[in-house]
RNA sequence: GCGUUCGUAGCUCAACUGGAUAGAGCGCCUGACUUCGGAUCAGGAGGUUGAGGGUUCAAAUCCUUCCGGGCGCACCA
């Protein structure tokens, strides 16, 4: 249930039942009407433009048309108890108490559900998809989180979704990751020193790998690293996506299905799918031009297979061979995404790291391509985090071996704070995380905040002996809400509008923000009891106002469906 | 050079994707509470939304030209 949108619907349908006697012939932007949350500093519950939108296509007088719009609407909605016509023509809209009544108790009633809508799409969603060379860092968390709580916020409205790792096995790096781990067991078992070159991964981690694979294979034969090469991948591999899977998990997130790569090509799919690219002719053999701009060194201009990507708006053409004829990372991916299509999903969704933004055209275009533009892939791209430690900013750097690994940070914080504090920023701004903020058991300190407005309100039910999960409801006779309510309630009239968008437009960040704003409006009335024991909630151990109970507990209806979707933990005492 | 993204209060960011007087937090100033109804609350100062031009009843939001920052620009993954 939505009441704004409820409420549209009825409004939308008067208007075009009358359009005669509102003098109205032309309608085709009536799409464009509204119901919205009035700004703060007007007393009203709903505020639509559609007044505005009509007026100008049918020229008319936009108040004039208000005040005989709100005039139909008076008459024949009996929800509505009041309405002002506001220049330039806005309609703000009073709910009567009936009506505020009806969707309060809806409210209560629905509990868990309330703000979700019954959506049944089937979406696939890739995210993490880090390279299985070792464990997660920093950055990975961003993305990691962002994906998990997107899966959660649409599993919420009723859609069904598979949250997915691609996993790239395959190629030189992986080879590179190997052979680290084949030195390091050199090194262990034969006091070999591992030198390091340009291309191997120096991280301590490797040791560790290195050391697990000794321990549990004593009979590998490591004499020969081609030798071996299969079978210490595999082992490598089992290594390196252990330490991922385990760091996953301790955020709170887990993955319904790895994709490895390089099962991908062992069941020759990239020759599927290029083939069914060739038989809609979106590739071509020929040659390339050089980048524009810095030509890289290794350029060589030999004919290949080239996908054109271009004619889906990408802004060239793209190999899908190297120059030894074996496929390329892009190849592969195509291949990858062919699959998903044909795993008959509504929406695909990929979170991608910054540096994969250039990515985005041409991947997009082959799912285009492949789908007859039938599938949508969505990316989104979540931009970097940069950690701070007393105004000190830390350097993260994989090669290196030195990065911020995401076991670094649960080390110092714990899992909640990471998780509402990656998403209370929109994806595509670059966001600072100070690792001592997020400790602190205060304001500053959002996640704190919102779990102390809701452990604020199980110390009252403590006290009143009764259990958030009991039934309630309002009544009519004796619903008389004060000023501090009132702005609840239209908080909590927002939540399904916020879940919404939030959902639709892939933006989770909206959910931490609304739940900051709602705590805001509870400790400010509940301060406002410590001032005047008007507002309080409890005298002598009992309930002053049932009805204004059951307000604070719409409050711990949304903070609780908020948090659920968050994947961040509520607890009732702190 | 090309692509992409961002530019909003001193700082970090919102703004229901075109709505009304652009909102929060931090910081600053003033006040309340004086400890489990605790870790807060109330108020104040702070803005030509990077700049110019355009579209619109209405622009931070759309178009356009600049300026500035990030990310990317392979036959790597």
């Amino acid at each position: 249930m939505n009441i704004f949108e409820n409420y549209l619907s009825k409004i939308n349908k008067i208007i075009l039942d009358n359009k005669k006697i509102l003098k109205l012939k032309i309608l085709e932007n009536k799409d464009n009407i509204n119901l919205e949350v009035p700004p703060n500093h007007f007393n009203y519950d709903l505020s639509s433009n559609a007044s505005l939108v009509l007026a100008k296509t049918n020229n008319l007088n936009p108040i004039n048309l208000a005040e005989d719009i709100k005039n139909l609407l008076i008459k024949k909605i009996d929800h509505f108890e009041n309405i002002d016509v506001t220049a330039p023509g806005f309609l703000n809209i009073k709910l009567s108490k009936d009506a505020l009544v009806l969707n309060i108790n809806e409210i209560l009633k629905n509990k868990i559900s309330y703000g979700s809508k019954k959506s049944k799409k089937n979406y696939n969603i890739e995210f993490v998809s880090a390279n299985p060379t070792g464990p997660m860092h920093v950055g990975h968390c961003r993305g990691a989180v962002f994906g998990d709580v997107l899966s959660n916020l649409l599993s919420f409205h009723g859609n069904k979704v598979t949250k997915e790792y691609y996993i790239n096995d395959y190629g030189n790096q992986i080879r590179n990751f190997v052979e680290s781990v084949y030195l390091r067991i050199r090194e262990i078992r034969f006091k070999e020193k591992f030198i390091v070159k340009e291309n191997l991964y120096p991280g301590d981690y490797i040791k560790d790998i290195a050391e697990n694979i000794i321990k549990k294979n004593k009979s590998l034969n490591i004499e020969n690293f081609e030798n071996c090469f299969e079978k210490l991948k595999k082992l490598s591999l089992l290594g390196s996506m252990n330490l991922i899977k385990r760091d996953l998990k301790k955020l709170g997130i887990e993955h319904d299905n790895f994709f490895s790569e390089t099962e991908l090509v062992k069941k020759d799919l990239v020759n599927k799918t290029v083939k069914k690219l060739q038989a809609k002719s979106f590739v071509e053999e020929g040659y390339l031009n050089p980048p524009k701009g810095e030509i890289p060194k290794n350029w060589k201009k030999t004919k290949r297979l080239i996908f054109k990507s271009k004619e889906f708006g990408d802004d060239t053409d793209r190999a899908l061979q190297k120059n030894d004829g074996s496929w390329t990372y892009f190849a592969n991916d195509i291949a990858y995404h062919f699959d998903k299509i044909n795993r008959n999903y509504d929406n695909l969704i990929n979170i991608l790291g910054a540096d994969h933004t250039g990515y985005i055209k041409r991947i997009t275009a082959a799912v285009s391509a492949l789908s007859n533009k039938k599938v949508n892939l969505n990316c989104k791209v979540c931009q970097l985090v940069k950690l701070y430690k007393h105004g000190k900013p830390f350097k993260m750097s994989k090669r290196a071996g030195d990065f911020i690994s995401v076991q670094d940070l649960l080390n110092e914080v714990n899992k909640d704070s990471i998780r509402f504090m990656m998403l209370n920023r929109s994806n595509d701004v670059e966001l600072d995380f100070d690792f001592e903020k997020v400790k602190e058991k205060t304001k500053d300190n959002p996640v704190f905040y919102v779990q102390y407005a809701y452990a604020r309100i199980n110390s009252i039910t403590r006290t009143l002996k009764i259990n958030l999960d009991d039934p309630i409801s309002i009544n009519t006779k004796t619903f008389q809400p004060n000023e501090y309510e009132e702005k609840i309630i239209r908080k909590i009239f927002e939540w399904p509008k916020i879940t919404e968008s939030a959902a639709d437009k892939l933006e989770p960040h909206k959910i931490p923000y609304y739940l900051y704003e709602l705590s805001t409006l509870f400790h400010a009335y509940w301060s406002k009891g410590n001032e005047d024991k008007k507002f309080r909630l409890i005298e002598n151990g009992k309930s002053r106002k049932k009805d204004s109970f059951a307000l604070i507990y719409l409050i711990a209806i949304v903070i609780k469906n908020g948090m659920k979707i968050l994947g961040v933990s509520l607890p009732e005492k702190m």
